[in-house]
DNA sequence: CGGTTTTGACCAGCGC
DNA sequence: GCGCTGGTCAAAACCG
């Protein structure tokens, strides 16, 4: 009944300025592609050419699997907007800042602490006992939490998502939608929800990777924009080499995947797992620039800085 | 007719 | 121990 109703002890989140900073430390490394590591582990491929990939270790998402690395996605990332610096603490969150232009940092996180695990049905009289309780625990796949100003909430990047929910946000006026992918196989999940401040910007957290390649995207950073008007993207992927998965035992040979970037992308963050209580969904943002001359129509734009949270 | 969205209810973790 | 919040499911409604 009541979720937006008392503002709890979290106020000073969101509304304090256009801009968020790490609780932790984090240590920045500038354009080394690290973050871009951490996309590419995410699936999303900002470079197609995948000259350097020597990571063998990948620490990135350490629960079963290996994530490939592209590297070179920071420079895609700068193509599509202005990606400069990162930062990865301990834990492995990443961040990137693009301008440091920026007002002000106000700490804040999005306190997320909370595991989100399981919580559905139950199989009470009246809701069908079905409660799928699958494993004791669920476990919580990294998040990647996209800025983007737009005035859409839903926001293609080519995948098909299905909404499965939706939930007011406290201290936001504006509800939080929950989607998954329609995959039958696929767990990954995205939550879209517009900042309480700036009402023209959507952050878009998802949460899992792919397991397939997406279909059809619209237009955004593509190394080769001279030619992705077709299928061109999806003949020229990344060699299979930097594919790989989550899934152990599952090569994907090309998934090219990239974020929503819409109109114009302020940030992004992925996270790893809650250990703390100071684990959320950090974005960075900021543009300083600007001109906004395209709207935003559901198409990738310009990335102001993306953060992300890996461990 | 199928798929998707909508909406309420419910669960589990965490806070107090 | 209770209450809160976020997160999820599932039935119905809606749409093509
Ligand atoms: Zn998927």
């Amino acid at each position: 009944m009541d979720d937006n109703d008392k503002v709890d002890p979290i106020a000073g989140g969101f509304s304090s300025d256009s801009t968020w900073t790490f609780p932790g430390d984090y240590t920045f490394f500038g354009t080394d592609g690290r973050e871009t590591a951490v996309l590419n582990d995410f699936g999303w491929n900002f470079n197609p050419l995948p000259p350097v990939l020597d990571r063998s270790g990948s620490d990135a998402v350490g629960s079963s699997a290996s994530l490939p690395e592209v590297g070179a996605g920071a420079a895609a990332a700068a193509v599509a907007g202005e990606v400069r610096s990162g930062s990865v603490d301990e834990a492995g969150d990443v961040s990137m800042s693009s301008n440091p232009v920026v007002s002000s940092s106000s700490s804040e996180d999005r306190v997320e602490s909370s595991t989100a695990v399981s919580g559905g049905k139950p199989p009470s009289s009246d809701r069908v006992g079905k409660v799928k309780r699958k494993g004791p625990k669920r476990i919580r796949q990294p998040r990647f939490a996209f800025m983007t100003k737009s005035e859409i909430d839903h926001l293609e990047d080519g995948y098909r998502w299905r909404k499965y929910g939706q939930k007011a946000v406290k201290n936001s006026p504006f509800p939080r939608s929950y989607y998954r992918c329609t995959n039958n196989k696929c767990t990954v999940k995205k939550r879209v929800e517009r900042s309480s401040e700036d009402p023209t910007t959507v952050i878009t957290t998802y949460e899992g990777q792919h397991c397939h390649h997406s279909i059809g995207f619209p237009r955004g950073l593509v190394p080769y924009h001279d030619q992705l008007q077709g299928a061109s993207y999806a003949t020229r992927q990344l060699p299979p080499n930097l594919l790989t998965l989550m899934n152990p035992g599952v090569n994907i040979n090309n998934n090219y995947s990239r974020p929503p970037f819409h109109d114009h992308m302020i940030g992004s963050s992925l996270q790893p797992q809650p250990s703390n209580a100071l684990i959320g969904d950090h974005h960075l943002a900021q543009p300083s620039s600007s001109q906004d001359s395209h709207k935003d129509q559901g198409l990738l734009g310009d990335i102001v800085s993306p953060t992300m949270r890996n461990q």
